[in-house]
DNA sequence: ATGAAAGCGCTAACAT
DNA sequence: ATGTTAGCGCTTTCAT
């Protein structure tokens, strides 16, 4: 593979000049700068960005380090992520972590030997060795989505308390009074948020005796299992919250199978809607975050981090939530 | 950061040494191990990857570009191509080319400036411009999903011929006489395949006349559209068969808005199966792939290629179709 | 407008 | 078992 040695001298230039043509830095002479174009065509010249990083200290790379990626939520903020980033010249390396703590670290020491210059991160857990990790090597973290308490960085996300209490409030309106709700795992904040904003609902009707609270994952195994468990109670609910769009799909999957009817038998709303590509029948009552756009905004103020346009006081940003109401809630409120 | 050098002044040995213990190649005695260890620990020491990858010719990252990453079944792949490098101790970088050559191609080039070790590539058409300039630049190329004429590479797929023939056999054994094909793009081997494997269903049962053949994309909106084209044949098909799952969830969407049931009025056969975190109702009989296998060995082959281990002949790898007979096509056959 | 020298952090190759 | 030397390919810094 030609180098910019190669080049330099296929041009008989210095490599020096050759780097300012490619890098577009600095003055070349319109008829030096033909002939190292030329020369880097004729050899088929491709920069070497290891090399490039090495001397410069910066790769234009950013990570994007997220608890599920099978979740379109979170597929399509990576796509808000990759379009922003794209567009200022990064490229970004995806990470998964399953809501692994330690896997969460693990990725850490690899971006940070990979040397990107930013990372936005959706935490596993409300614990911030990762983002000091980060912070101690001088690479600056957006949070995005999830929340993490004491740490000083940029942030994005939706207001959980809001939204869950908001389709709460739906399903009290529709005259619901024993309504249950299915979360994530303690210790995450959108797990605890909804439930915060579900017992701000109840209390405001003056039913805080009525609580259900089901602790899990934000997975489809979990909402299923916790739907079979929750209608067990006596009684039973007749309204369900869901904290996030797999344990919706878990508690719809749990209901065909144990012939529970939605709506009729028991009315269900969720977090978080699913992908038009993806559904035939959407079908769910949901608070739907504007990933995309989460996306889009977090990398943006990671980008003006690393630039230094951003003031220095931390920003947080905080996107609306929208209620879309359907079959699955029962009757539309008129 | 620090560097190797202080981790090495501060242990008191040469850098090498310290080289060796973080790479465990070479002698280092234990005592020494453990004072580097120490080292590394008290100074916070991450290794430089750009700095050993440009040393080492080596960057144990390996890429994968696909054509739809909204897609599951290249998700799916993605975590079958995941899991097996990571086994090996390679990362992967993710490229989407939302079906483009051009963004193909410039993937190609980040890729060789990025140094990857080696590519996994579903290609986005048949030219091979992208695969030459990965191996112009000494960078293996597994081709996986798709294939392209004239190109020698190791390669993971399954049979699209077969898969469709015994979608379409199924469909003709049910009674159907009337069978439409909804398909992706042309110059796409397996847009091109299952059509073929289509064609060759309906010439065994002596209905080659009836073909009816539909070219698009292999998307939701595409599958729709064509949906609503199909049914204004007359007189119109009383089977489908879409060529992936967007396309089938798309004339899905179509049939619910424009009133035709499903098996009822017309039964549907597809490929691609849907994960099953993403389904509530299995509903669609389709030939499935085995998505996660086939990233699998498609990464085993690269490594192979990589560490040497391969033949110097191309290996071709053709994994089994599985045939999930649902509803969308009508009663079971006995 | 162009170039020379130096060095980013690491490891291959060759000692000892 | 450990160290020395050199250099990967590029850009920063400082000339000219």
């Amino acid at each position: 593979m030609a180098t910019i040695h190669d080049v330099a001298k296929h041009a008989g230039v210095a490599p020096i000049t050759v780097s300012r043509v490619i890098n577009n830095s600095g003055y070349v002479s319109r008829a030096t700068r033909e002939r190292v174009e030329r020369a880097v065509v004729e050899l088929g010249y491709v920069p070497n960005m290891l090399a490039r990083g090495l001397r410069s200290k910066r790769t234009n790379t950013l990570a994007l380090v997220m608890t599920d990626i099978t979740n379109p939520f979170f597929t399509v903020i990576a796509r808000g992520v990759e379009d922003a980033a794209r567009k200022s010249g990064y490229s970004v390396i995806y990470c998964n972590t399953d809501e692994s703590e330690t896997e969460e670290f693990k990725y850490a020491q690899i971006l940070a030997q990979k040397q990107v210059d930013g990372v936005i991160l959706v935490p596993a857990c409300s614990k911030s060795k990762s983002v000091e990790f980060f912070q101690s090597n001088d690479i600056p973290v957006v949070l995005i989505d999830r929340s993490i308490p004491d740490v000083e960085t940029d942030a994005v996300r939706c207001d959980s308390v809001s939204g869950a209490y908001q389709l709460v409030k739906l399903l009290l309106a529709l005259g619901h009074t024993r309504i249950a709700v299915i979360s994530g795992p303690r210790g995450v904040s959108t797990a605890e948020d909804r439930i915060d904003g579900y017992r701000l609902a109840l209390a405001d009707a003056g039913l805080g005796e009525n609580e259900q609270i089901f602790y899990g994952s934000f997975t489809q195994v979990s909402g299923y299992d916790l739907a079979v468990k929750v209608m067990k109670q006596i009684p039973p609910p007749t309204a369900l919250f869901c904290a996030n769009n797999f344990i919706s799909i878990g508690v719809l999957k749990a209901f065909r199978d144990i012939r529970i009817r939605v709506p009729e038998d028991v009315a269900l709303a969720g977090f978080d809607d699913l992908p038009v590509n993806l559904v035939v029948d959407p079908f769910i009552t949901v608070a739907a975050q504007p990933a995309y756009e989460m996306g889009q905004r977090a990398t943006e103020l990671l980008l003006e981090r690393l630039t230094g346009e951003a003031p220095d006081e931390c920003q947080q940003v905080i996107l609306p939530i929208e209620i879309i109401t359907r079959k699955s809630s029962g009757q539309a409120i008129v």
